[in-house]
DNA sequence: TTGAAAGCGTTACCAC
DNA sequence: GTGGTAACGCTTTCAA
């Protein structure tokens, strides 16, 4: 079933029959509904490739996705597949894990004629983005910002950071730890620097733990690490860089009998589903994560129509959620 | 830069071009690797849709993927990339998490002229199944089973099961639960027949709770419910039908109070990351993923040049890991 | 308003 | 061995 022989069907010519399917106006109505009537009936679906060859959009985006350990990335994948759906576009998977498939990837890219790339891994965004802009293919950063040919939409990490900051101050706690990787990602940087630097503001310095990777295991590591202090030198409130972390940190205290908030109060950032199971019930900053990919597919998709659209930036506003893991400090100090 | 472009440089015609690259043994080994050559230093890469439109296969494969809940299924979805990727091709993702998508995931297929399916999903696999037989495009189920067009590769849930209650019973547990869903998949019901057959057969019965979804709230529903039953109709050992949900089990029991293995052994199936995190060490089935998936992959391939291949059923042993969530009952016993 | 023809980049079938 | 030509299914000028 192609436009040739529906055109037979229909008793005009292929291109009538391509028009008619594409709406254009010069086509008579009566034509038209005569063909899309033949064109139902017989179950015809155009072509994707050979529309694509023919100069048209493939409808076929990239995706790059950095570690999955972290869920908060697989929620983006389900989030931004679910969009993509609606918006009449297929994700291609052109990457997924740690480590860089650079040169695999590129081909994919080229090969496959990709609309345009949603990235969302740390290590790649830069090398990708460089690669993508070379090749005019546009790419949205998705969590990830980069200077390099590329528009993004984060949460405003900074803000969020300074807010969970505040809100710590503000339950009475008056010594803080911070718990992170060594290898930074542009969003763990800027998390790390809002939380700080609002502390350092009010007067309070900030004690750095660091686990492995960003996984539970990391976070876990670095909650060991807290609970073996002595009791006076122990934080009355440890920041996570994400919640996958904070989790490990909450698992590594109770584990050594410090009770998570009585002792010591957790915060998390992202809003991951498991921050809500009733076993953590996790305070943290929720990421507008629907919106972010609303957005990122949106300017994309602009990005898809005119290429010659400047770099946009779009920072999005988290939202503090303050569930069981913090709990204020007064109760504590009278003691 | 195309075959024309290539064959203009090299000064043949674009027919020789493509004969050259693609191994063609006419073409005497001079014009090869002069055209070779040229085509490296031009970093010439062959257009994929162009190459499928002429009669070629597109190197798409499609990816049906039920819930992402558990993350069973996301390692499945990273080592599937990974081996594609190994394989030269691309996965497209064809659908994602619950709810059907018929008509959308047809469409795509078609449109793409997909290779062949990989499905994952339980609620999907038959009628996906069914859509893609009718067009011809091979189908491997994946740790699913459908009498209908389609091979699959699984592991051997009721022998995985049995093995599973025989060392429940070589421990000398004697009362026995199983937790599960009431929307049964076919390896779910695979995994709880194979449990419950081997006990009856040793002359016990097994005690059914059942939780709203196959993820980590559903165990722990399960969980509340037993940790709030008298001690004496408390179940020594308590398999459940997934991973995420004994973690959810074991959670519960362990907010009421009850200590695990002392009081309550639990152990799941799949052996997902998370199981070996030191706060649960959870004992399982481990299912040979990186085999399920590579055999997977071989049955597609075949099918996709060979077609009429007859469809196979592959059966994949998994492996008792015991950790430390079961424990003798002897002890216990004597208290 | 419609038809004919060219072109997208490849592969494949025939000649030479 | 190699070159011309057709074909894949579609969109898009250009004519009429």
């Amino acid at each position: 079933m192609t436009v040739v022989t529906l055109a037979r069907l229909a008793g005009v010519s292929h291109s009538t029959v391509s028009r008619a399917l594409n709406g254009d106006p010069r086509i008579s109505s009566a034509t038209r509904e005569r063909i899309t009537a033949i064109a139902i009936d017989q179950g015809y679906m155009p072509d994707a490739l050979a529309r694509t060859l023919s100069g048209g959009r493939s409808g076929l985006i990239g995706l790059v996705l950095g570690p999955v350990e972290n869920p908060f990335y697989i929620s983006m994948l389900q989030e931004v597949v679910a969009q993509a759906a609606v918006r009449g576009l297929r994700p291609l998977i052109l990457h997924l894990g740690a480590g860089s498939a650079e040169e695999d990837t590129l081909r994919a890219l080229h090969q496959y004629r990709v609309d345009g790339c949603l990235v969302t891994s740390a290590q790649l965004s830069s090398d990708i983005a460089d690669l993508c802009g070379r090749r005019g293919v546009p790419v949205v950063m998705l969590n990830r910002v980069t200077r390099l040919h590329a528009s993004s939409v984060s949460s405003d990490n900074i803000a969020g950071a300074e807010q969970m900051a505040h809100f710590l101050l503000s339950e009475g706690h008056r010594s803080f730890a911070f718990v992170g990787t060594d290898t930074a990602s542009s969003t763990a940087q800027e998390r790390e620097e809002g939380f700080c630097r609002a502390l350092s503001t009010a007067g309070f310095g900030v004690t750095r733990f660091s686990g492995q990777s960003s996984s539970w295991l990391g976070g876990f590591a670095a909650g060991e690490e807290i609970a073996s202090l002595p009791q006076d030198a122990r934080p009355h409130a440890i920041f996570a860089v994400s919640d996958i972390m904070a989790l490990g940190v909450i698992d590594a205290l109770r584990r050594h009998g410090l009770r998570v908030p009585e002792d010591v109060s957790v915060a998390g950032f992202d809003d991951i589903a498991e921050a809500s199971r009733p076993t953590y019930n996790l305070s943290t900053i929720a990421q507008p994560l629907v919106t972010m990919v609303q957005r990122g597919m949106d300017l994309l998709l602009a990005r898809i129509r005119n290429p010659d659209l400047p770099h946009e930036t779009v920072l999005l506003r988290g939202r503090l959620v303050a569930r069981g893991t913090t709990r204020p400090r007064m109760i504590q100090d009278k003691l």
